[in-house]
DNA sequence: AAGATATCGGATAAATTTGTCCGATATGAA
DNA sequence: TTCATATCGGACAAATTTATCCGATATCTT
């Protein structure tokens, strides 16, 4: 479904706005612990979520990688597989094919159309925020 | 969402149906060119199908790959997915936990769960039958 | 029987994705 | 100012996926 570098990106970002809903800084050591992501990679990912002002990372000793409280509700799960993978997940014909269209749809087009638009909406609707306080609360996990 | 192979195995096995409703056998040569598929890599896809016993393939002069029409209504794309990409579409989780559960579930899992099982159901009983009428018919389109 | 034309299957190569290493740079604290 | 600790960014390496090549094998036609 989503990359690998799409999948740490979207669990090191949600392990982020955890914290800095607590105003805490994560370093890069401490994410890719909690994330179990290999090190060096999530910091290629997390550099270009920092390049795309989803993230903001800070140098220095008491560095680290934040998100701000309201770009937790504006970041849509979108924002980030577009900043990762590209827009490929929705808007590729599922067979491949350039040429499909509405008009001249390959042979899984309608039924893929409406699996795709679902996909859409969730990943436009689902924000950063709401992903991090089901965490919070203790609802859902990220590591076993 | 599909791997490349998968993309051509489908197509591959749509445009072999295609044929075989009409008693013809369709050569590695036709399939790849028509498909716009590279040949010797649909021929390792087709290999793995034929082991499957999801086609049937014949060596020699007139040889070339068929499926039977009881077949066609007896394969769904599931069978071809499993064959060729193995299951991990519906099965694996989104964030790529292997302990993400009903139970322990990861932030995207409950936002997922509709998702993929609406693309298991397609998946599950959409045949082969199914699409290669729609192509005959002229309603769908497997090229340019 | 011989030749033409298929697929088969193993080795290999190219491309992409995933992952690592390390020196450079920035910043807070002693 | 110096040191410790961060990220940055470019080069490099490993793994996987995608793709190619070619001799072996099978089978129809002549």
């Amino acid at each position: 479904m989503f990359s690998k570098a799409c999948e740490y990106g979207i669990r090191a970002i949600v392990y982020i706005a955890l914290h800095s809903l607590e105003n805490k800084r994560a370093s890069l050591k401490e994410i890719a612990q909690k994330i179990d992501s290999p090190e060096a990679f999530t910091a290629k990912i997390l550099q270009q979520l920092a390049k795309n002002q989803i993230i903001v990372s800070v140098k220095g000793s008491t560095g680290g990688f934040e998100i701000a409280r309201d770009k937790m509700d504006e970041v849509k799960l979108q924002h980030i597989v577009q900043a990762i993978d590209g827009d490929s997940i929705y808007v590729k014909c599922g067979l491949g094919l350039k040429a499909c269209s509405e008009k001249r749809p390959c042979p899984l087009h309608n039924k893929f159309k409406e699996i795709r638009e679902k996909l859409r909406i969730m990943l436009e609707t689902t924000s950063i925020y709401e992903l991090s306080v089901g965490l919070k609360n203790g609802n859902t996990f990220l590591k076993l």
